[in-house]
DNA sequence: TAGATTGTTAATCGATTAACAATC
DNA sequence: TAGATTGTTAATCGATTAACAATC
């Protein structure tokens, strides 16, 4: 049955089990049962279930789920058939890595452009991507309404980036800088990716395994 | 009273508490409690004691804590004092960025050296790490034990590249690709930086919240 | 049909919150 | 001393696991 209230816990797992629900659709994997996926991830066949449930009831009695209209169903669910688009602030190395090797598209995402100030990178296309001017934001994100600014700045500005995304009507910002968003209650979401985070957390385990 | 067992949900806290303590120490503040450092993190006081109590006792009954202390006691606990190394594999655009805009030693790890293919930065210094030839890798590492290894390579050598590491003798892996490394019963760590993941989450929010 | 496997309800487990004696 | 705040124990809440009737 269809809840209303998701955990954050489920949430975090929906792109895992995107991943995983991918790739048996690439290897060719027809149909699979909760217990088989459950090994796969590492997840008890119940908890695949339960988790399943918050959104609907996507498998069969005595068959299990078919693997590509399942991903199909957590694509759908997680807002990848939304055609959200996004832009990137800061076309440094953080941004061109982005730009060139992250496939925004494989999330269900366009995007359609990113912003700098150094003229060198202005005019430019990476990747199909055309660069422009940072100053041309407002003008851009009132012509091309954009669902995402992605935040590759240094960190001295992200703040103000922030401000100008939200002014400019984006829906959510995804964060590379180290810096606390001023988003207030300006209903946006933020997503933080946090280097440091992850890599002490990779210390504490070494640290504690030896 | 110390646990044996800490949960992974209060170990994934602890980088943010680092964070935090940093950034009240920065702005001078020397004590505070643990209802008041709850109302900053977005956590309850209880949840904080909690989760301290889990490696010691670090406060004092009427005052509270010390901030400077307690950021030494999670430095600590987070292994930021146990002297980790580490080595970039692959300074494209990810690894340039990670070279040039991320602070390893703010996490306790000193970076030593970076490895590539590309003969056009080979030999070259990116913020005073040496880029050396991946054929050298193996002799680096027995010259230089190390106790991380960051992958920013293509997904397509990923998996070789974490065998040779873990042949090296590193006890953990920062792996940036997105793809499954063979780690086995290798022992070692592996810390997965999965952008799509983080992308995913959001749109979720962005589409629910709509 | 018999076997397999779902969705869901109930049971268990673990994590968070509340309460409070101890004490600085 | 009186007030504040800890560390810890107990209570609650939520998430995971187990069980099973329903059914493909």
């Amino acid at each position: 049955m269809k809840k209303d209230k998701v955990s954050r816990a489920v949430i975090r797992r929906l792109p895992r089990y995107y991943r995983h629900l991918s790739d048996l659709a690439r290897q060719g994997v027809v149909r699979i049962s909760s217990s088989a996926l459950g090994k796969s991830m590492n997840l008890t066949a119940s908890q695949i279930r339960q988790d399943l449930s918050c959104f609907g009831e996507f498998g069969q009695q005595g068959y299990g789920y078919n693997v590509e209209s399942l991903r199909k169903e957590v694509a759908d669910i997680l807002g990848m058939t939304q055609g959200h688009t996004a832009v990137i602030l800061g076309a440094g190395n953080l941004g061109r890595a982005l730009l060139e090797n992250f496939h925004f598209d494989r999330s269900g995402v366009r995007l359609t452009a990113a912003f700098d100030v150094c003229p060198e990178v202005i005019g430019h296309d990476i990747s199909g991507v055309p660069i422009y001017p940072i100053s041309e934001l407002e003008q851009y994100l009132n012509a091309h309404p954009t669902s995402i600014g992605v935040l590759t700045v240094p960190g001295s500005v992200a703040g103000e980036m922030a401000e100008r995304l939200i002014a400019g009507g984006v829906k959510g910002i995804w964060n590379f800088t180290n810096k606390e968003l001023p988003i207030a209650d300006s209903g946006i979401v933020v997503e933080n990716v946090h280097f440091a985070d992850s890599l002490l957390a990779l210390s504490y385990f070494i640290s504690e395994a030896t």
